[in-house]
DNA sequence: ACCTGAACACCGTTCAAGT
DNA sequence: ACCTGAACACCGTTCAAGT
């Protein structure tokens, strides 16, 4: 009789519970994100967590920080509007890819490595194309609140359609009362997320142009 | 001698509970805000609460709406780009005074009652202006987009000013691998919340002349 | 009707113990 | 060194009981 199966040992890393708390919150939310569930993705109890990482907060932390790895860093040697397209689609994609990652980022205080060399990434690129330190500051506040702000409106809108559609959102309210969203909901417009992602392609067009128009003011 | 002290009856209402939990979450935080907290806070024992409220998710659901309550309504008969700066600007605002409602609404699933009149009254005002259906689409994205990113970046930023200032945090990383962030740092351009500030309003009028430009483009 | 106390199934985390 | 079991102080919530 063999001794009883058991964990393998020196099986857990630092790096592999990082991507198996990523796996969890993306297949079954941050709400399930616990300790104790992400063990058992890892195949091994609770406590054995704590001996690669110091709590949750770190964890917490550490997710953020891998998101922000998965998004393409922005090169001084191309032409900077291209550059920065790029990486602000990157940005929307990766948050896609993982929702609850942009209400963690917010209440987290300490940005992770990829983070800081993302932002340094788009700072260069900005200084690099001759925008003054004053110009970099408004088209960099700008620009990131566009994209960060449109993900944020992508993620409330996924949320909504989970259950009902928006069709039946607004046959529940008040059609006297909101007669504009029930114009938006029945011409389509809002109808699935297609149609509102066009609006990112748009806006973010717009925003760079009023990154030139930015450059030139703040000379 | 008389009767034993007791919390006087009928002292409690949705009302207060509801105005109590945005107190709470004001002074200490949305950790904090828990049913026993907040029945303290109503000076009531916790299973009280239950009595005025279904549980914890329509508390959050409610103090989310009113911070809507609280944000200014576009009107249709003034000038649209002036109706919708000054809403924007009191987007702003409501999400400074209550830093916890921003990555509340992110997650919530049912909108409320001031919730939805507000993007009524925002569409209103465009629809009203001439705007298409397809540019007010567009417009109403975009400029959401940039108020509410906004607002995410000063509520990230608020929370690394908590405990150590921006220069602290920038000497402790690697000069030589952020050589950007840390001239933004000693250039005082991200010094205080002021500067960052300035960006708003510059941000602003970008994006309103984005508007107009789209108003044009698909008429 | 409104409020309460005790109990249940969860959390993150500490600490002493096993291999 | 790495993993574990039991225990502690918390959650939100149910249910039966008091006034």
């Amino acid at each position: 009789m063999s001794t009883p199966t058991r964990a393998p040992r020196n099986t857990l890393s630092r790096d592999l519970v990082v991507e198996r708390a990523v796996r969890l919150a993306d297949r079954e939310g941050l709400g399930v994100l616990t300790i104790r569930a992400l063990a058992g993705e890892c195949g091994v109890k609770p406590m054995a967590i704590y001996h690669h990482v110091s709590g949750k907060e770190e964890i917490l932390d550490a997710i953020v920080d891998a998101v922000f790895a998965e998004i393409y860093a922005p090169q001084v040697d191309g032409p900077w509007r291209e550059e920065l397209a790029r990486r602000s689609r990157s940005v929307r994609e990766a948050l896609g890819r993982h929702p609850w990652a942009l209400a963690l980022m917010e209440a987290r205080r300490n940005p992770g490595l990829a983070t800081l060399a993302g932002h340094e990434a788009c700072l260069e690129v900005l200084r690099s194309a001759g925008f003054s330190l004053q110009a970099t500051a408004h088209a960099y506040a700008v620009l990131d609140a566009f994209v960060y702000g449109f993900a944020l409106q992508e993620t409330m809108l996924a949320q909504v359609d989970l259950d009902g559609s928006v069709d039946e959102l607004v046959e529940s309210m008040d059609l006297a009362r909101f007669p504009r969203m029930h114009e938006f909901a029945t011409e389509h417009v809002l109808q699935d997320g297609y149609a509102f992602a066009a609006s990112f392609e748009v806006g973010l067009e717009l925003v760079l142009d009023a990154l030139e128009r930015l450059q030139a003011a703040f000379a």
